[in-house]
DNA sequence: AGCACGCCGACT
DNA sequence: GTCGGCGTGCTC
C-alpha cells in the first residue's frame, strides 16, 4: 500500500524558452504518468498543455514557485519513447526547444479538449469502421524497371533510403503503391507513412490508395482538414489503426507506433520546407525517421533535388531509375524555344505561340499558359515624370490589379485605388508596365474572342472551393485557353491539354539565388508534364530571349542527369551546398542599422573555428511592413562543426538580451 | 511568444 | 479626469 505522495514532472511547453518545467503531482507510487503523456499545467498566468519528458522526486525549482499540474491526460497512450526522440533530434538540429518542435505538431483539440471530449473522440475512433467490401482494385502490371523499383523498396530490411528518378508518366505512383502493397502484406500491423507537397494538388492519389488498399484504414493529415478531422486522423495513426498515413509535411511529426515504410513523393518539391516558425525539412526528418526506425525509405521525383541526386551519386542512397515509358498512352511532349528576339512578342505572346494555340482551338484541344506572375502589371509607371508604383511600407511595388481597380503589394498586403493621376506630377497618364496573368487573359480574349479563358491564380481562387470548381471546369472540357501561376503547375492531368506555352522564365536564370536555376527546371519540367497524358502529341513552347542558355537545352532534351551533374559541379567548384553546410541568421528592425548592428555584434561573440562567418548583408527585399531585415550566412564544410558552433553561438546570443528580434535558420533555402 | 505591469499623450 | 500607446520582465 502506497500513501499518495508528490512527484515531479518535468513538462515541455510550447515557449521560446530553452528549459523544461517542473511541476508538482500528487499520486500513488504506482500510478505515476509516464513519459510520452500529456498534462495540463498553469504556465505564466494560463493553462497549457505540456508534454511529460521525465517524472521524478527532485526538483532543484523553490517550493515558493513550484505549481502543481492541473491533471493529466491518461485516456491517451503516451508517445512512444521513438517519438519523443525524434522530436529531440528535431529541436537539438533546429536549435529550438523541444516543446516548441514536439507540442504544435499535435492536434489542437488534444491540448484544449476537455477529457470529455477527449473521451468522446477516443470512442468515436474506437467505431469507425472499413468498409464492408474490401475489393481491391486490380494492381497493373508494372514494367521490368518498375517492379524491380517496387520490390527493392518493398522488400527491403533496414535503413534504405532510395531515390526513385522518373520523369512524369513514368508510373512513380505505381511503384509505390506496390510496394506498400508488400509492406502491409509482410507487417501484420505496419504502417506507412506518404507525404506529397501539397494534398489538394494531388486528390488522385488519395482515390488510388483507398481503391487499392480498401480493407486498410487510411488517414490523411494536412491544414485543411478540421480540427475534429484532423484529432481522429492523428488518433487513428497514434492507436496504430490507420495503417496508412497520408499528409503533408507536417505529417512527419506524427504518433506512427508501427511505422514500416516512408515514402516522399516530389521529394524536390520546396513546400517540404517549412517557411515560418519552426523551419523544418519535412523531407531531412524523414530520413533520420528512417535511421532511427530502420526502416526503408523511397524518395520519388522526375528532378530530385540537388542534395539527393548528390547522395544517389556518392551512393548513400540507391538510385532506381525508371526510364521507361510505363503509363498507358504517355507521351513525352516536344519542347520548343521561341526567341524573342526574332519573334517579338504583341500582348506578351510570339506569333508562333499565337499561331500554336490557334490550332488547338481549331482542333478541340486545351492549351496551358504559365506566367508565374499574378495581377495585370507589376508596376505602373508616370511617363512623364517617372513616377513609379512603391509600395510605402515595402521594399517592393504595388501591383496592378485591374478588374479590382486596385493597387496591392504583394508583400504586406497594402491596398489602395488606383491613383487618377500621378502623385507626384499630376499627369494623368500613368502606364502598366510589364505584364501578370490578369493581362495575358485580357491579352487573349481579345485576340481569341470566341475562345473560352479561364485564369487560375491566388486571386481568382480566393474562395474555398473555387480552385477545385476552376479545376473542374477545365477537366469537363468547358476552357479553351487555362492561364494560371505555379498552381496550375502541379498535379492536375488535363486530357485535352496538348499545348503548354511558358511566358517569362528568364528572370530566374540570373537571379542571385544559385538555387533558381535548379528550381526553374524543376518547375519546367513539372508545367511541362500537364501534356501529352492522353497519348495525343503535344508541345511545349517556352518563349525566351536566351534561347543558347543550356538550362533550356537540357529542359528540350528531357536531360535532368547532365543538368544535375553539371549544377554539381558548379556547386562543388564554388564550394556551395550540398558540398557545404549553412544556417542563416536573420535580424529585424524598424531601422536597418539596428539589425546591422546586432549581427554584427553575433558575429564576434563566440570563437567560431572552422566555421565561416559572412558580413551582414541586408536582405534583397530589405523592407517588409515598415520592419527592415539583414542576416548574416553561417557555413561549414562539417555538419557536426556547424551544430557544435550552432548550439553555442544559440546561447550566447541569447544572453545578449538584444531589443532586435531575431531567427536563426538552420539549411536554408533562399538566401 | 503571450500576458501583465507601468508610465506618458488625445479624447468620450 | 480616463483610455491606450508599447517598453520591459517573467514564465516551474
Amino acid at each position: 500500500m502506497n500513501n499518495p505522495r508528490p512527484c515531479i514532472l518535468q513538462i515541455a511547453i510550447d515557449t521560446p524558452l530553452n528549459a523544461v518545467f517542473d511541476y508538482r503531482w500528487q499520486c500513488e507510487d504506482d500510478q505515476r504518468p509516464q513519459i510520452g503523456q500529456l498534462a495540463l499545467v498553469s504556465f505564466a498566468r494560463r493553462e497549457v498543455v505540456g508534454l511529460i519528458v521525465g517524472v521524478s522526486d527532485e526538483t532543484d525549482v523553490p517550493v515558493d514557485k513550484l505549481k502543481d499540474a492541473l491533471a493529466v491526460r491518461s485516456q491517451l497512450s503516451p508517445l512512444s519513447a521513438k517519438w519523443l526522440a525524434l522530436a529531440g533530434f528535431a529541436a537539438d538540429y533546429y536549435q529550438r526547444p523541444l516543446g516548441e518542435v514536439a507540442l504544435p505538431g499535435l492536434p489542437k483539440n488534444l491540448r484544449v479538449l476537455t477529457t470529455v471530449a477527449l473521451d468522446r473522440a477516443i470512442k468515436k475512433l474506437a467505431k469507425l469502421d472499413l468498409p464492408h467490401d474490401p475489393t481491391p482494385a486490380n494492381m497493373p502490371v508494372l514494367n521490368a524497371q518498375q517492379q524491380a523499383a517496387a520490390d527493392a523498396i518493398g522488400g527491403a530490411q533496414g535503413f534504405k533510403p532510395s531515390l526513385l528518378y522518373g520523369v512524369t508518366g513514368s508510373g512513380k505512383t505505381e511503384v509505390y503503391l506496390q510496394a506498400c502493397a508488400q509492406v502491409l502484406a509482410r507487417e501484420p500491423d505496419g504502417q506507412i507513412l506518404i507525404l506529397v507537397p501539397e494534398i489538394n494538388l494531388t486528390p488522385q492519389l488519395e482515390g488510388n490508395i483507398r481503391a487499392r488498399f480498401p480493407g486498410v484504414m487510411l488517414a490523411t493529415l494536412h491544414s485543411s482538414l478540421s480540427e475534429g478531422e484532423r484529432m481522429l486522423h492523428w488518433l487513428a495513426a497514434h492507436e496504430g489503426k490507420a495503417r496508412i498515413v497520408l499528409g503533408t509535411r507536417l505529417a512527419i511529426l506524427s504518433s506512427l507506433p508501427h511505422l514500416k515504410l516512408i515514402v516522399i513523393d516530389e521529394e524536390h518539391d520546396p513546400s517540404y520546407k517549412q517557411q515560418e516558425g519552426l523551419r523544418y525539412s519535412a523531407r531531412d526528418l524523414a530520413v533520420w525517421r528512417a535511421w532511427q526506425l530502420q526502416i526503408p525509405i523511397v524518395l520519388g521525383s522526375a528532378t530530385p533535388s540537388l542534395e539527393s541526386w548528390h547522395h544517389a551519386q556518392s551512393g548513400r542512397y540507391r538510385l532506381l531509375p525508371l526510364r521507361e515509358r510505363a503509363v498507358r498512352n504517355a507521351v513525352l511532349p516536344t519542347v520548343k524555344l521561341i526567341d524573342m528576339e526574332r519573334d517579338k512578342p504583341q500582348d506578351g505572346l510570339t506569333s508562333q505561340l499565337i499561331a500554336a494555340i490557334k490550332q488547338r482551338m481549331q482542333r478541340g484541344e486545351q492549351s496551358l499558359l504559365f506566367l508565374n506572375r499574378r495581377g495585370y502589371a507589376p508596376v505602373i509607371c508616370c511617363e512623364s515624370c517617372g513616377w513609379i508604383s512603391e509600395c510605402t511600407r515595402c521594399t517592393s511595388f504595388m501591383v496592378l490589379h485591374r478588374p479590382e481597380h486596385r493597387l496591392r503589394c504583394h508583400h504586406c498586403s497594402l491596398e489602395m485605388r488606383i491613383p487618377r493621376h500621378c502623385p507626384t506630377c499630376g499627369n494623368v497618364d500613368l502606364q502598366p508596365l510589364g505584364r501578370g496573368t490578369q493581362r495575358v487573359e485580357e491579352g487573349l480574349q481579345a485576340l481569341f474572342p470566341e475562345a473560352r479563358v479561364l485564369r487560375i491564380d491566388a486571386d481568382s481562387t480566393r474562395k474555398k472551393g473555387s480552385a477545385q470548381e476552376a479545376f473542374d471546369t477545365v477537366h469537363r472540357g468547358e476552357v479553351d485557353i487555362l492561364i494560371g501561376t505555379q498552381m496550375v503547375a502541379k498535379g492536375h492531368d488535363f486530357k485535352k491539354l496538348t499545348l503548354v506555352g511558358i511566358l517569362n522564365p528568364d528572370t530566374a536564370l540570373f537571379s542571385q539565388d544559385y538555387r533558381a536555376s535548379e528550381r526553374l527546371f524543376a518547375q519546367l519540367m513539372q508545367v511541362a508534364g500537364r501534356a501529352g497524358r492522353a497519348g495525343i502529341p503535344s508541345e511545349v513552347l517556352i518563349q525566351t530571349r536566351y534561347p543558347q542558355h543550356p538550362l533550356y537545352g537540357a529542359v528540350v532534351h528531357h536531360d535532368y542527369d547532365h543538368f544535375a551533374s553539371a549544377l554539381l559541379e558548379e556547386r562543388e567548384q564554388a564550394a556551395l551546398p550540398p558540398y557545404l553546410f549553412q544556417a542563416l541568421l536573420r535580424a529585424e528592425a524598424r531601422e536597418l542599422a539596428m539589425a546591422i548592428e546586432f549581427l554584427n555584434l553575433a558575429k564576434d561573440c563566440v570563437e567560431h573555428p572552422g566555421i565561416t562567418i559572412n558580413d551582414p548583408i541586408p536582405m534583397t527585399m530589405t523592407r517588409v511592413h515598415n520592419v527592415d531585415r539583414a542576416q548574416l550566412l553561417v557555413e561549414s564544410s562539417s555538419r557536426p562543426a556547424l551544430q557544435a558552433f550552432l548550439k553555442e553561438w544559440m546561447q550566447a546570443l541569447c544572453e545578449m538580451k538584444s531589443r532586435v528580434k531575431w531567427s536563426l535558420e538552420v539549411d536554408p533555402l533562399d538566401i
